[in-house]
RNA sequence: GCCCGAGUGGUGGAAUUGGUAGACACGUUGGAUUCAAAAUCCAAUUUCUUCGGAAGUGACGGUUCAAGUCCGUCCUCGGGUACCA
């Protein structure tokens, strides 16, 4: 065996073996426990990032751990290649964006390959294939005719120069981004699905997902939003007129003062109409952001209509206002106003003047309204015939009273808003929809299916290739002419099925219900917290479509989640002479000086400049602190790039990259690799022979049992990859120290490279697989097993009590594994350490936790 | 704004169920080896200290025999906020 590490060597080799053995293509057998080990998919943005390689290598690992465990292991891999970098890429690099993603595709395969990844290659997908989302057109046809797709206006983020959508992302400050023209906002007719039909389902199932993180299962409950309330209907004064408000909060109903419409409100339009001052309000409105953020931030502005509305009980007259941060599209467009019991409302109230009359007082203080509203739940007052009633008490009443005056409805309504599935875009699958010369809306029928996206085209940079190409449109069906749809998908339409699709890629139907049936649903499932609410939930959201359609007889797509944090690097930049800052990659930094501590005081650069150190952030272009991981496998290789990665932070936590740090994972390699050669160069392992061991073999061989449970553990259970890392470098720190010239300290030795060598299988497999044969182990080791406790090897005789006084660190005791709880209270009050801090004091209590701790607590 | 996280030595992090704070690694310092360097190996490394100890996990307060961990208020940073993926 070599006595130098060559990663480069073993790697490519190893790499070879897999790819010839096709050591990672699966078939259903039915005769095995499967588990489907799923990463999200990479958008193919020309090279892998950090970001990509982490969560890979996560699910590297587990799929491998499984493999051992004995498990039929699927983990796939493939392409969410669509969406708008391709369409901005093609018009810089004045191509098409489909080259551009298949060359990227093709690149980014190879460099996944470079990395070890076990996938199962051949159920390889791209979502901008036809073959791929000729059956998401399909299943969107078929949702259509079951009533779940309908068509309504909504706004988007209109250029006027341009005379073109942009995406959220393209608006800058209010601008677009190309030409900083300011960003108006339009209404069109766009498709949705009805995920509010799901919406009770997809809240209450989160129960069943004992295995997601708590994290992603309470930001999806807020963001789907239930709430319980009441829908009132006021009617506007001296009119036949009447809207509509919701409220959670009717106990406050009687503290109404004022009632808010959305600008685009049709009453506020009729008002607007001998009303200038409103109708300028109403057209500075219709520009303003819809984005959440902004609406909640915006100062909140408000003209009164002229009009009053008739409070439903009191029958009182309260004014009817225009307000931005009521918006049409959400709810009813209309909110009732209690500025005694709600902040937002006080806030306006006090800027414009308005009533404020409190209703609500806590039940066991002084009610308090000087400098802000009172919003908590508590005792009505001023409420007539509801006075003295408690929350709940007073929505009964108060909803009772309403229904039987048709003034009111009790409502559950959600947050959670119909999904939104039109692009005004070429790059995705374009909506299978038509509009014949009559103008009725059908689906494209099943026969016509798939509507290809034509790839030669030209992009101008503004307006979509089959939007700018008439004739593409024009269509016949059933011998009428007829005009197709040319806005594509969402792409996270692509992104909420891929995972099914991959059980049976080459079906020639969505799926194939039996091989979807045996995989599914996804063991394990592994990607950016990033997708907690929108990518997670519509990925859930599809399943039960799937499901009720008769397509695969699961409730949830994925049983486990584990989310992983960012990837950050350090950042340099240097002033140049106009005084810009030029930033510069840490590959680039020549020259670094640290203080008696470490820190950095100073950096310098290859040309020579002075560089500034701002800390760690995330990898970005930006800051030009993006670290490409094939730079890095070809230095180190890949298994220390994973190793690193592993080992740097817990999963879920961001994870710094330090380049020292990669060579510390490095030099462990080399070290494991060194110990096993001298091991190896010394000759055949001798039988190990229990009965024999003296107690540092004894002691050794607990190290290395206790190292494969708690490696287990972490890995299999607590998915803590960093610290099965460093348990497993404890145990080559006590084997480096350990005797090695004696039969049964060899035997052990051996035991414990085969050990390890398995136990570092997920994280560094080639030198693993490279390892294992050469400590004489048969066959690959992919075929072999998971390492056991021997639990034997763990029973100690003796055990370490901490004693502590007053809850104080004052001693540590050894004693018998089997010592009764007297027998260590009097152990440790007699310590001379003990002594000294109880002796004068009068000692309360003694507290034992069996073969831990002592407490003894003295005063 | 709202929802969800995170905050521990010079640095990344560990402490799994409320029970020894700082495992493991990086960095730094000293030493060995070397003609020299790299590499490697060994040792030290939270702070203060009268060398007895004391303080210490973003801040302040609370519960407990015992708090990094539980509760309350606040600060800072990060993710999401529905057309980036």
């Amino acid at each position: 065996m070599q006595e130098q590490y060559t990663p480069s060597e073993i790697e490519s080799k190893v790499q070879q073996h897999w790819a010839e053995q096709k050591t990672f293509e699966v078939t259903e057998d039915p005769s095995k426990e499967k588990f489907y080990c799923l990463s999200m998919f990479p958008y193919p943005s020309g090279r892998l990032h950090m970001g990509h390689v982490r969560n890979y290598t996560i699910g590297d690992v587990i799929a491998r751990y499984q493999k051992l465990q004995g498990k039929n292991v699927l983990q796939p891999i493939g392409w969410d290649s669509f969406g708008l970098p391709a369409e901005n890429a093609a018009i810089n690099n004045k191509t098409a964006p489909a080259p551009w993603t298949y060359e990227n595709i093709d690149y980014m395969k190879n460099q996944l390959k470079m990395l070890g990844f076990g996938y199962d290659w051949s159920r390889e997908l791209a979502t901008c294939t036809p073959e791929y989302y000729r059956w998401e057109q399909w299943f969107f046809t078929k949702l259509y005719e079951k009533g779940l797709v309908y068509k309504k206006t909504a706004q988007v983020n209109w250029c006027p120069n341009d005379q073109t959508v942009l995406a959220n992302e393209q608006v800058q400050d209010g601008c677009c981004w190309r030409c900083d023209t300011p960003v108006e906002q339009k209404d069109i007719p766009q498709w949705f699905i009805k995920i509010t039909a799901y919406a009770e389902e997809l809240l209450n199932d989160l129960d069943n997902l004992p295995d997601w993180p708590e994290q992603v299962k309470a930001m999806q409950r807020n963001w789907i939003g239930r709430s319980e309330g009441l829908e009132i209907t006021f009617n506007v004064s001296d009119s036949e007129e009447s809207f509509d408000i919701y409220t959670t909060r009717p106990d406050t109903l009687m503290g109404v003062t004022y009632v808010a419409i959305a600008a685009g409100h049709p009453l506020a339009e009729q008002a607007a109409a001998n009303n200038p001052e409103l109708a300028a309000f109403i057209e500075e409105c219709k520009n303003a952001s819809s984005s959440e953020a902004d609406i909640a931030t915006i100062e909140k502005k408000g003209v009164f209509t002229g009009l009053y509305a008739t409070h439903p009980i009191s029958g009182k007259q309260v004014p009817i206002w225009a307000a931005n941060f009521v918006l049409m599209n959400y709810g009813t467009g209309a909110v009732m106003s209690v500025p005694a019991h709600d902040q937002r409302d006080y806030e306006f109230a006090n800027a414009y003047g308005l009533e404020i009359e409190a209703v609500i007082k806590p039940a066991d203080a002084e009610l308090d309204i000087s400098e802000a509203a009172f919003t908590e739940k508590g005792v009505l007052f001023n409420s007539g015939e509801f006075d003295g009633l408690e929350f709940e008490k007073a929505f009964d009443a108060i909803a009772t009273k309403l229904e039987a005056e048709g003034k009111g409805t009790r409502k559950v309504n959600y947050r959670l808003r119909d999904w939104g599935v039109s692009r005004q875009r070429y790059w995705g699958a374009p909506i299978p929809m038509a509009t014949l010369e009559d103008g009725t809306v059908m689906p494209i029928p099943e026969e016509q299916l798939p509507v290809v996206l034509p790839e030669d085209v030209v992009m101008d940079g503004v307006q979509s290739p089959i939007k700018a190409d008439k004739e593409w449109a024009k269509i016949q069906i059933n011998g009428q002419n007829a005009l197709r749809e040319t806005d594509t998908f969402d792409t996270f339409m692509e992104s909420s099925w891929y995972y099914a699709r991959y059980c049976s890629p080459q079906a020639d139907q969505m799926l194939d219900p039996a091989k979807a049936n045996y995989w599914l649903p996804v063991d394990q499932y592994i990607g950016g917290i990033e997708h907690a609410c929108m990518h997670l939930l519509y990925f859930r959201f599809f399943h039960k479509l799937l499901r009720d359609a008769g397509l695969v007889d699961s409730n949830e797509p994925a049983k486990q989640l584990l989310t992983q944090g960012m990837v950050l690097a350090e950042a340099f930049y240097y002033t140049n002479e106009k005084g810009g800052r030029v930033w510069v990659s840490p590959l680039d930094v020549a020259e670094i000086e640290h203080d008696e501590k470490g820190r950095i005081t100073k950096a310098v650069d290859k040309d020579g400049n002075e560089l500034v150190y701002t800390g760690m952030s995330k990898m970005s272009k930006s800051k030009n602190n993006g670290i490409d991981p094939q730079v890095m496998v070809e230095k180190y290789g890949a298994d220390t790039v994973r190793l690193f990665m592993m080992f740097a932070a817990p999963p879920e936590l961001t994870l710094e990259w330090q380049e020292s740090g990669v060579e510390g994972a490095h030099r462990f390699l080399r070290r494991l690799w060194k110990l096993a050669a001298d091991h190896i160069a010394a000759g055949d392992t001798p039988a190990l022979n229990k009965d024999s061991l003296n107690s540092d073999q004894k002691a050794l061989r607990r190290e290395l049992h206790k190292t494969i449970q708690k490696a287990t553990d972490d890995i299999g259970r607590r998915q803590m990859f960093n610290t099965a890392i460093a348990s497993v470098m404890e145990l080559m720190n006590h084997l480096q120290k350990a005797k090695k010239d004696g039969e049964q300290d060899r035997a052990i030795i051996g035991e414990a490279l085969s050990a390890i060598v398995r136990l570092l299988y997920p994280i560094t497999p080639h030198m693993s697989f490279e390892l294992w044969n050469q400590l004489g182990n048969e066959g690959a080791i992919e075929d072999s097993h998971w390492p056991e406790v021997d639990e034997s090897a763990l029973v100690e005789d003796s055990k370490l009590i901490i004693v502590q006084v007053n809850g104080k660190l004052r001693a540590k005791i050894t004693v018998a594994a089997n010592a009764s709880k007297e027998y260590v209270e009097a152990a440790g009050l007699a310590d001379d350490n003990v002594t000294k801090f109880t002796d004068g004091k009068t000692i309360r209590k003694v507290i034992y936790v069996p073969g831990k701790l002592l407490n003894i607590v003295a005063n």
